[in-house]
DNA sequence: CTGTGAATGTTATAATGTTGCAAATTTTGC
DNA sequence: GCAAAATTTGCAACATTATAACATTCACAG
């Protein structure tokens, strides 16, 4: 299997957003899902960070393109792309990140690293089929999973301050 | 092993804080930390409701109390309390509840029920390690986890609209 | 065209959380 | 005990994150 581009991994990120937006692109229109210019461009911007974009970042971003644009527009972008699987929140932080894998149905599990903010999605189908199965000892039906694992990268363990 | 009482199982709530208290008592004095009478109240306060009680719903009883507070008291003692391991912050939520294992290491798990808003917490060691070893394989160093399922407790499934 | 529903603009406001400094309280060293 | 030091609390202002309500514009079908 060919390994993804991570954060930890230098890659050229133009591509990997272009990449992005391609796939979004795709998805939206077999969902019948329209993702007009404003929700594009917001997708494009929080994957030009690998860092999560808290939406009053992306609103700033907006605001430097020249774009007034208040906090519902945002906040209604993300919905959109949430609800679509192109961008994950980690509640953890109030921030958003580019779902790896849109398209496949998976439960994100998210590795933050607290030194360089850097985010790697993960999806671990191990972890997934002890948690479902944790919850339906307990008879109780899962709908949603937030995974989020805060820690160290293996970048910052080997340089601390890092970025 | 005798069965935890837990929010699907009716008990009697009033001992179930007291005990709580008393429990938190020890450890603090075990760790030398201050369990104040403020953050006493503040811990009663979130155990009384099973559900997870936010940072305002907390200020708003210590009013009512008579207690004029404003929210960094309230964000003081929450804090204090996740410190020493008495209560824990639920992201998803935005919100606090007490933690069932005071005392005892563990990474929790928590089970939200999105009709009935009753929050279950566990320790499920097999997805503890499933965790680790999903992390680990990245070379991660996982330092906190935050793992909250929303779904549907076992009474909600079978009588939709309980409380 | 034109009516209809979706998307966006706009303003205001709600909800959650923090900073900074002063006053009070508790602990510590003597 | 008593003064110095450290911790805790009070308090005011502020910062950040998110939503409500309603008007306007846009895309698209008939
Ligand atoms: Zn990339
Ligand atoms: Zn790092
Ligand atoms: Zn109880
Ligand atoms: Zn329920």
């Amino acid at each position: 299997m060919l390994a993804r581009p991570t954060p930890y991994r230098p890659h050229n990120h133009d591509a990997c957003v272009s990449q992005a937006l391609a796939d979004a692109r795709i998805i939206c229109q077999q969902q019948n899902a329209r993702l007009t210019p404003i929700r594009e461009r917001v997708l494009e911007l929080i994957w030009r960070s690998h860092k999560p974009l808290g939406a009053y970042d992306v609103l700033a971003e907006l605001a430097s393109d020249g774009h007034n644009a208040a906090p519902p527009t945002v906040y209604r972008a993300l919905d959109f792309l949430q609800q679509n699987g192109l961008v994950h929140r980690i509640a953890s932080l109030n921030a958003f990140i580019g779902c790896t894998y849109p398209g496949e149905s998976h439960a994100g599990m998210f590795l933050i690293c607290r030194a360089c903010g850097n985010v790697l999605e993960l999806t671990a189908p191990d972890v997934s089929s002890e948690v479902r199965k944790a919850a339906a000892d307990e008879g109780f039906r899962t709908e949603n999973t937030t995974l989020e694992i805060a820690g160290l990268c293996p970048l910052c363990q080997a340089e601390p301050g890092h970025d």
